[in-house]
DNA sequence: TCATTTGTGACTAAACATTTC
DNA sequence: AGAAATGTTTAGTCACAAATG
């Protein structure tokens, strides 16, 4: 073995060989996730290797192989063929996105929520609620997936989606979180592999992974996801499902166009894939003048599963969403959901039924969509308005900025400035892209005139930081 | 190779080998799961070794490992090495234990809900949360886990059972089962062994084979787990966790005796291993006259995560359960919670808070003891009360029958004679056990009387059959 | 275009652990 | 007590697929 050529052109990473201890495969991954969590191996750090590695080490190339593997599996490397293993640029823990109240100091501009301005009439739907006949009812055991008369309400409210179901494939689960949960657990297995948007929701990316799915990322532009991409990607390797939101996307903001909708949704059915379609943010495009297409649940429902969660347009609190799913999928469903949940939440259901059945649900909605249109021209008086792409509506905007090396750093020092703000790092689902965003939340501030000094400080500091 | 001895002693399963495509591990996984869901290898059946189906396909016999361990996950067959691999007994997705109304003429005994007569008191107390300052502050994004005072309130709760927690050691969760579901996902991965009573909680088993962990069932006793079986089977393979409900098994009602609780807390940290408490039934040993022995959480706080839902002494209803570890599994199990829920009911959990502080809860958890005391006496009426093992005030009974072949069948015609009831088939962890039993639960009759009626039923239905 | 580099997946080989008799 | 039967785990061989230059 020519040892000199390991001295001459040293290899990124060299554990020693005495440490490894049998079986070696498990003591290789631990000593790879001790040497990236202590820093000795930075993001996007190409790793040796497996041959090389092997071969320094003296053992079976695909030893390593199964080392890097378990290391892959928690999130720690990526790895391509043909190209090579590398330090993931998301670090798994780091990254859990999660809604706490900032200090009155800082602006929000991190969680998706949505305007909190209404509230109080949903207090009032709730009173409503429990001075109904059967508000007993909504303490019991039953219906665990929801009562007849909620699961109607839903139904009726779905219509304006352009969702037309039935009783029988729709059922509560309790928000839109869960419902995903719900999906992954009922339909796919560890280790099969869902494609997504090469920027997607966080949320999703990380119970994905930890549910052991192995993401495909899938490339996209300003009109959705490609898919010649897609195909090619399928082509490669079986991917069981795709998980979309095609009404906006989170992080992008980016509207699938009808044309696109269709071509995803041929080859969707021609790889007999399994659609997990995320319509949370649908209200956006009520406004009457635009039409943005139809959810996939139209097109190909025989392998959808629709989840519309009540959280933007109605109320955050509240943990109820919608799911529509095919005949097939009924029963899986109905026990993941019973796995994860055991029941879902009939006091929080029933106060989204009332709000519904009243219509106080709908102008809730107007309100929303009307603070949503005032946002985004706040941002627009801020950031030039041709440089923004997506959804005239969205909740969220995506701003490109000049590539930075460490976002974590980048995050640090806006907090420093006094803003909350998530980078496009978060939202990578594979290898990280040249491109670098941050995703900028309108709904998170108190009011909108916070929103527009969060915005313009936002601006002077990426000026600052010559991004 | 002497193909006359496979005609001479036919193997159980024969899988044709024309049939078989590569990858060959999975193509025979998949004419295994065909072969049972047809019933052509009916539970138990010990299928061929994989050394002699390996030779009978002329493959390598690790192949066939594969191939059953695929059907192992799906819950297909279970294995035991030295002895074989058998069809499982208990065939997924027959057996999601979850609650619907039944029709009329039929007597519920079968989920374990709680006695449903004090909700009105609930509605008052859901009124009564909707009248306070910060109603509009329950529909919001934020606090994720429970707000500061609900989650002061569910301390001071505990306290009754013995716990002694503090903030920021305490979180809600969406209910137990949720909570359990926290709790494996945030600190355990697939692959991991978790050891449990031979009779467990069934939806704990769902959710755990469903998660890929691999369940070690444990010898047990009147006394609870025996430390020795668990020590033992610590010592043949690495366990990482143990789910335990030492103040009442379900489905045996077994009580852990303290002095057992020490021993297995002993065997427990000796292994170093991550206990999850569910101390559901904690309020049925609040009689004053008994003292059952204080909760494992109290013994070694430092690696158990306990979970005390609200579900069977207050309202099974509201989706609340508080949650208490130690440091060092918080973050884990808080981003779990947000993978899994994004946030939980503050509505529900504000409507419990309500019923703790205003002494609601207090009054109720009192009514169901009584009510669990009298059913229980019943119980003691209609069959043997010198056989009955278990917590005198438990919820169910868990009542030995001669053994049956089906219990699908059994349970098919106590249903045609107007009982609902599960079979202990149905609460395994592991292979099949010599004794069966039914568990009967108290709770789910529309009131006492009704209770009687089915004891009633059902004893006569068990002498008529024989059993 | 084609050879090289690099990762993936399926199957094989061998050592090991447990149960049974 | 020890041999045989049987499942488990780890490591290795080999054919193949994708990316690169």
């Amino acid at each position: 073995m020519p040892v000199n050529s390991f001295v001459d052109y040293p290899m990124s990473w060299k554990p020693e060989k005495d440490l490894l201890r049998r079986p070696i495969y498990q003591s290789l991954a631990a000593k790879l996730e001790e040497d990236i969590m202590n820093g000795f191996l930075s993001p996007d750090t190409q790793l040796p290797p497996q041959r090389e590695l092997a071969d320094y080490l003296d053992i079976n190339f695909t030893t390593v192989t199964k080392a890097y593997k378990i290391a892959e599996q928690r999130g720690l490397v990526y790895a391509v063929t043909g190209r090579g293993t590398f330090v993931s640029p998301t670090l798994k823990g780091v990254d859990a996105v999660s809604a706490k109240e900032v200090p009155r100091n800082i602006i929000d501009l991190a969680p998706v929520s949505s305007f909190e301005h209404t509230n109080s009439r949903i207090v009032e739907c709730a009173k409503k609620t429990l001075d109904k006949r059967y508000a007993e009812q909504l303490m019991n055991y039953y219906n665990p997936y929801g009562m007849p008369h909620q699961i109607q309400a839903g139904i009726y409210w779905l219509k304006q989606f352009g969702i037309d179901t039935d009783p029988a494939h729709t059922i509560i689960s309790s928000g839109a979180q869960n419902g995903i949960a719900i999906s992954l657990f009922g339909l796919f297995e560890p280790g099969d592999r869902i494609a997504v948007e090469s920027f997607s929701y966080s949320n999703f990316l990380e119970l994905a992974k930890r549910y052991g799915i192995r993401l495909v990322s899938i490339e996209c532009d300003h009109m959705g996801m490609l898919p010649g991409e897609l195909d090619a990607a399928c082509k490669k390797s079986r991917i069981k499902g795709i998980f979309l939101m095609p009404s906006c996307s989170n992080p992008t903001s980016v509207v699938t166009t009808p044309r696109r909708r269709s071509a995803l949704a041929a080859v969707i059915e021609h790889h007999n894939m399994i659609v997990i379609e995320d319509d949370a943010y649908a209200f956006i495009s009520l406004d009457g003048d635009t039409r943005f297409g139809n959810p996939l649940q139209t097109l190909i429902p025989e392998r959808t599963v629709y989840i519309a969660s009540v959280s933007k347009p109605i109320c955050s609190g509240l943990r109820t969403a919608y799911m529509v799913f095919p005949d097939r999928f009924k029963t899986k469903i109905e026990s993941a959901s019973t796995d994860l949940n055991i029941k879902t939440s009939s006091l929080d259901a029933d106060v989204v039924t009332e709000a519904i059945l009243s219509g106080a649900a709908y102008d809730i909605m107007k309100v929303k969509l009307k603070l949503a249109k005032q946002a985004n021209a706040i941002y627009s008086d801020i950031f030039d308005p041709l440089a923004c792409i997506g959804h005239p509506n969205s909740l969220f905007r995506w701003l490109p900025i000049k590539p930075v090396k460490d976002f974590h750093e980048l995050e640090h020092q806006m907090l420093e400035r006094g803003l909350k703000i998530f980078h496009s790092a978060r939202f990578l689902a594979g290898p990280s892209q040249p491109e670098q965003y941050l995703r900028v939340s309108l709904t998170a501030a108190r009011d909108l005139k916070e929103l527009r000094r969060g915005l313009t400080l936002l601006r002077d500091t990426l000026k600052e930081l010559g991004l």
